[in-house]
DNA sequence: CAAGGTAGTGAGTCATCACTCACTATGGTT
DNA sequence: AACCATAGTGAGTGATGACTCACTACCTTG
């Protein structure tokens, strides 16, 4: 009764959950697994870190969710934005969304994180099993072949990276020529 | 005098400091800056932790003197891979040279590891100023057009990525199909 | 051999961190 | 109104981390 702090307005389990998932997302990517504290995650999700151990019973749960979570939006991106499309104009499709997905660079930066991470074990079989994931899905939908699949994915990893210096807001020379204006489409001219 | 550790065999400052970086690098090529502790380098490197801040005032002069050696080691491997061929056959020759960096992992991780780290304003300043060292330098020697270096660091950057998730030891379905034959074996050959 | 610079250390300090325990407040149901 | 499941918290705890201070051992040179 002395000095407790507010109880933050009531919510459902399920609704604080989201809520901390979607705070939680720009804590590791800026700060990566190692770096975040949990301490910082329920602060900037309004609650008491107790509590954030209720609904995750480890740090490594948590962020586990996030990358799974991560990895669904992109897939999911993926699906919408293909519609009927197949083949090449498919992976421009894609190339696009993940392009709009690059609008939220916490999403990017997470995936970095996750990379990152992967010394963990379970962190490493996590993000291998969903980039495989993805993988096979951008394989099935598109339905290239794999050395046009290893462009469109080589090309991703590039933007994750280039989001992860930060590229757009430290303009330079180099900047302005490795984010060229047609950098969502995929390769026209085969290797060769 | 009890219990004092035998004084690692004494070597000049400048020995024991490229001891020390040489070492360093695995530890945070694997668990990140912030996963890395100096306890753990120290002990690795043979030497007190006390002597390790006395040759980097901080762990994070430590962590970019790394990063910039990383970064050299690629450029220096590029410049000698390459010799006096230029554009296309550059290009290959210097992928072939990224491909022997990749028997080390190590090097490559912790260029992950830095760009995982750019949310920090002098990790990620150094990083900005090495890749873009990088980038220039290629431009320079292959000569080729800014959509080619792109194809080609997108591909590096794939490369760093599966590393990361140590995809070689973890042969799936997927993973043959994104790993690049030549690169899976790159006994430093097949050019053409 | 005396002396002094330099390689190297033991034993801290203070902050932070993941995680815990015992507790309180709230609202829907009977 | 009384109950109780569940949302939510204050105040720890033991471990670890970056970094410091005061010190010792070693080697070279005059």
């Amino acid at each position: 009764m002395v000095g407790m702090m507010t109880p933050a307005t009531r919510m459902t389990a399920e609704e604080r959950r989201a809520d901390v998932l979607r705070v939680a997302v720009a804590q590791f990517a800026k700060h990566g697994y190692q770096g975040t504290s949990t301490e910082d995650v329920a602060r900037a999700a309004g609650i008491s870190q107790p509590y954030l151990f209720k609904m995750f019973p480890t740090k490594k749960t948590l962020f586990l969710a996030l990358v799974q979570h991560g990895f669904a939006r992109v897939r999911e991106a993926f699906v919408e934005a293909v519609g009927d499309a197949a083949g090449d104009e498919a992976l421009e499709r894609m190339g696009e969304a993940y392009g709009e997905l690059l609008r939220d660079r916490d999403e990017l930066l997470l995936q970095m994180q996750a990379y990152a991470a992967c010394d963990d074990p379970e962190i490493g079989a996590t993000t291998r099993r969903e980039f495989g994931r993805l993988w096979r899905e951008v394989a099935a939908i598109s339905g290239v072949d794999d050395e046009r699949l290893q462009q469109f994915f080589a090309m991703g990893m590039l933007m994750n990276v280039l989001a992860a210096m930060d590229a757009q807001s430290h303009p330079s020379q180099w900047v302005k020529a490795c984010i060229p204006p047609a950098w969502l489409a995929a390769p026209r001219s085969a290797t060769g």
